[in-house]
DNA sequence: CCACCATATGCGAATATGCGCATAAGGGCA
DNA sequence: TGCCCTTATGCGCATATTCGCATATGGTGG
């Protein structure tokens, strides 16, 4: 893999790295929510749900489409629930090993 | 999901998401490797590889093993090469549809 | 046009990340 | 023990992220 391949694949890894937009995505596999549907998902100013909503938009994660005065968000790439799946099995086998370990040790 | 949860998930993305990173996880799908190896995918200061391995380390996406004076990196899990692949999967679908656009517009 | 609602953006501050340099730590070998 | 090789860590600096506040933008209805 080249340099720029990885930092193609780390870009679209980084657009999900934060909490509050794994939780959109979440929100989003169950399909099309308005920002202010969204907002209610995390504790969090309304300028900053706008400014995840726009990160995930400009990796193409998600798109947006007005409806009247509400936009509304669309998952684009539900495959990347996989990656979401593949993380939290990874942590959990991560944790089941730190805890056997320290029965063991 | 509860934000704890995500934030578990954002921490296992936040560890891949950097193009060094994902050249090393992409390296190790190919079997073990050391340090001084793996120091030959990108142009990168010692120390700074080995604090990269750290990253993965302390997620539980890799693990190490000395042997003699060598360090080795073994891949825990590589469920997350579906994560990579997702992800470019979703770039390319997102340029695609960018140049698409381009066209039409 | 004006008031209002939903969403986005400018800005500054706090915090986190990434990097290179120097150096420490762990282990092999004479 | 002393020297060398491989890998890890302390430190400071530059840059990037994230957040909240205030405000701008786009659209609706009186």
């Amino acid at each position: 893999m080249t340099y720029e391949q990885a930092e193609l694949r780390a870009d679209m890894l980084k657009a999900l790295a934060h909490p509050v937009r794994v939780l959109i995505v979440d929100a989003l596999t169950a399909g099309d929510r308005c920002v202010c549907e969204l907002n209610a998902l995390a504790d969090i100013d309304q300028s900053g749900l706008s400014r995840h909503l726009a990160i995930l938009k400009k990796t193409g994660i998600v798109s947006d489409r007005r409806n009247g005065m509400k936009v509304f968000y669309h998952l684009e790439t539900p495959c990347i629930l996989k990656a979401l799946t593949c993380a939290f099995e990874a942590v959990k086998n991560h944790a089941r090993r730190r805890a056997s370990l320290l029965r063991a040790g």
